[in-house]
DNA sequence: CTTTTTTCTGAACATATGTTCAGTTAGCGT
DNA sequence: ACGCTAACTGAACATATGTTCAGAAAAAAG
């Protein structure tokens, strides 16, 4: 056999990366085979060659696809200048955005280690890009005297973790809806920074 | 070769220890090989076996070796009876107890795919008795209404997933004193959860 | 219908993996 | 000094790994 009945890169290419992602997710990029992978798309291991270079490449595009993605979406959202609002903003948009996809946001915190230095400074530094985000409404919930921080830069990163707790415990279907899980998080998040 | 000179058990078992820690924590479990650990030990990879069954047994007695140290650890400090005083004392514990052993904590959060089935439930059980002793201090809070917290299970997770994210960015030597992290951190959780 | 291009197979390559074990030497008790 | 046992070597085993590539078949173009 060869070219299969079909086949179409069209096709192909995004069922790799939506194979890979689960794949990485469930087991770790160390512990999944480029045949793993294959079989899931239905495709032989040196099929994948005709979509991406190596491995590697494949996990840092997953992860860079999913940063990008997230920068927009927060970006695409409407703001004010209120930063209590802007606050709540981000703590609903956060949670909301990550649990809709929880193969992509595991595998962004998961498998930094498995990144080259260059692909890792890569994604470390939109990272960094998206906390700023948070840490500017902070600086100027500071400034205007409605939030009372000692570090926003300590505070930022303290929110963002404990908000990216939700998605090791958080079901769908569970005791509690989204909506209810946001609101309770919003009230503390509130609280731990309120002037 | 045989027997090497100098060779003890009470000296090459802690050190296979130390370097399996030491390099899961580094590359992940999967992406280290038993060679890779005999290496760092200055031993044929054959001889690790004398000291454990295999590579998941290994990893299984780290994280359930970190565990127990844990909770012993936390129920060894005196305790109070007063909820506020006993949230401060947990904060300020957790804290400084896992930033003293990075490596330990970060396997026994990182590595719990690469488990076995049963070997999984037991770690995940050590976990949720931790994770039951500050709930408890919330559960007496809210009755002595000392704490206003809608979900006392929930802001378990969320101020654990919140102090677990120091680890992530602190470093000794760095701006901040892990004295001042503390207070900064203790400062957040006391509000967010305050009546 | 014929040609060209795209997409995939199947085998191969070199190397790495976890684990076992017979044999060899160092340390220890007597 | 001698024997016994604990600690390790070094080679081997079967299997898995990421990646390459010539060739074959399906799809698209003419």
């Amino acid at each position: 056999m060869a070219r299969t009945q079909g086949s179409h890169s069209d096709i192909t290419g995004p069922r790799i990366r939506e194979a890979a992602l689960r794949l990485f997710a469930q087991h770790g990029f160390a512990a999944v085979s480029m045949r793993q992978i294959a079989s899931e798309v239905g495709v032989q291991a040196g099929a994948l060659y005709n979509y991406i270079p190596d491995k590697q490449s494949l996990l840092f595009s997953l992860m860079q696809g999913h940063m990008s993605d997230l920068m927009e979406a927060w970006r695409a959202e409407p703001s004010t200048d209120n930063p209590l609002a802007e606050l709540e903003r981000f703590v609903r948009f956060h949670i909301r955005y990550h649990m809709e996809r929880p193969d992509a946001v595991f595998i962004a915190y998961m498998e930094l280690r498995n990144l080259s230095e260059e692909n890792f400074a890569a994604i470390e530094a939109m990272r960094g890009s998206y906390e700023n985000a948070l840490e500017a409404v902070f600086k100027q919930g500071v400034e205007e005297g409605v939030f009372q921080i000692p570090d926003t830069k300590i505070a930022t990163l303290a929110v963002i973790a404990m908000l990216n707790g939700v998605m090791t415990w958080y079901r769908a279907g569970g005791r509690l809806s989204l909506e209810e899980v946001e609101t309770i998080y919003w009230d503390m998040v509130r609280k731990a920074v309120a002037a």
